[in-house]
DNA sequence: CAGTGGTCTAGACCACAAG
DNA sequence: TTGTGGTCTAGACCACTGG
């Protein structure tokens, strides 16, 4: 049985194909592993393997990029402790589909201790569609002079309460056509993922506390100068390129922030 | 040149010690590598080895416990990504030190744009002293009845500005004498580690907005009303324990909390 | 059964540190 | 020069998966 598509040049000759996939540069004084890492990493940045893809097994890899078994095992191992690859016995490596059941806790992390487990937040959008960008959102996604936004502005419920204000900017560049997405049930990064191909790793959050003014007051339901937190994040894709800009004012009443720090 | 002490037992028969350190098992389930790790962790733990202490190299841990150098490489590199040691090319292995120059960034990150690096915070202690602890002090750091904790309470400063009004407590079983330390111009981590043997591995921290009261807004210099943040910390040492419990007051207006989600 | 990843071995060569 | 950790190889055996 023939797996994958080696070139027939790779099996004719049984050796690296002279000018195939390969580009690992054994001279180099970045190690083999680290090398390989990064091709399949941007293997998987670049859409070659998509979410829950299976890809070439180890002996493959080591074949195709002419270097022993246990340095592929050694790439594919951070990879996989990196969130990138999950590995099963007996079956093979996988592409990792972002955990999205937690992305809201990932990347929201407020403490609901008597809510029940798998709330997802109900949003309601009061405006979404292109907007020039404010100059602290052009900053941080690194625009362009004049390169538009979308502009995502939203609140955000559980168990019809209203806990957050939003406010989302995100590259019209990335992510033309997501404001005529209806968004009120759907959590944001998995579309990102799933519609744009861009998934988010990680994010940069600000927390601040103050006073609600009237019109955040007006919107989570509370009192002028009632307490609230103001977080700022921005969110990263592949390579740390920022894709979105998020501001929100959360209720303290029913706020509560918790991280691990390790 | 004899290295360490390895028992005459086992140079002579040059073999597995009969009854030595050796308590590997390699009809476990477990892999070798994790309870190698295992028992060097808690030869950190229980202070075999102490911070910057050089211990043993990787052929004499493979002959020590009667494994492959490459089981005992792999246990050193996870120990050394989990941050418990240092390893140095040409030099040796080390305990980490835990890196208490960053440790208040570490466990205490607002982001300090405009400020200088080294800034060290000075406390105004207001209390040091055993106190009957407070129920959720008991709770968290498992207390059994009765059992006594130490209290700090104290003011944090930049620059001669009031920045926190903290309240700390500790078990007074691990950390008898620590009131009568003058900790002014002091990090409290430091001194668990060096004074008490108690390192900070970890740490909880929860967040939430509100509002100064009366007490809390005259120790800040700030209005009453005025908004402020809430934190808690339940921090660990080894082994998940809970040695530390500490509940503070921020200023609101500089006061910003800054985390990566990864 | 064959193929996969997980563990483990026993070497090799290298860059680096220190005497 | 010796000893260290860092990389890499080429095998071995195992447990697990699925046909």
């Amino acid at each position: 049985m023939q797996k994958y598509s080696l070139d027939n040049s790779v099996l004719m000759n049984g050796k690296k194909p002279p000018t195939g996939p390969a580009k690992l540069d054994p001279n180099s004084f970045v190690p083999l592993y680290h090398q390989l890492k990064e091709i399949l990493k941007s293997s998987i940045a670049t859409g070659v393997w998509k979410a829950n893809d299976l890809i070439p097994s180890e002996n493959e890899l080591a074949f195709v990029h002419d270097v022993a078994v246990g340095t592929v095992k050694k790439a594919l191992a951070e990879l996989a402790r990196e969130g990138f690859i999950v590995r099963r016995q007996g079956k093979g490596t996988f592409v990792a589909r972002p955990d999205f059941g937690r992305s809201f806790f990932r990347f929201f992390r407020f403490d609901l201790s008597q809510a029940n487990e798998s709330v997802v937040p109900v949003s309601q959008v009061l405006f979404a569609g292109p907007t020039q960008p404010p100059p602290r959102a052009q900053e941080v996604l690194r625009l362009s002079m004049g390169e538009k936004t979308l502009q995502i502005k939203r609140l955000r419920a559980f168990n019809d309460l209203p806990l957050m204000y939003e406010n989302v900017y995100l590259p019209e560049r990335i992510f033309a056509g997501l404001d005529r997405i209806d968004i009120s049930h759907e959590l944001l990064y998995p579309i990102y993922d799933s519609k744009f191909n861009t998934p988010i790793i990680w994010a940069d959050e600000f927390l601040e506390p103050c006073l609600a003014t009237s019109e955040v007051a007006a919107h989570l339901g509370i009192g002028q100068g009632d307490p609230v937190i103001f977080v700022e994040r921005i969110a990263y894709t592949f390579e740390d390129k920022p894709v979105e800009f998020r501001s929100s004012f959360g209720r303290g009443d029913r706020f509560r922030y918790h991280i691990e720090l390790r």
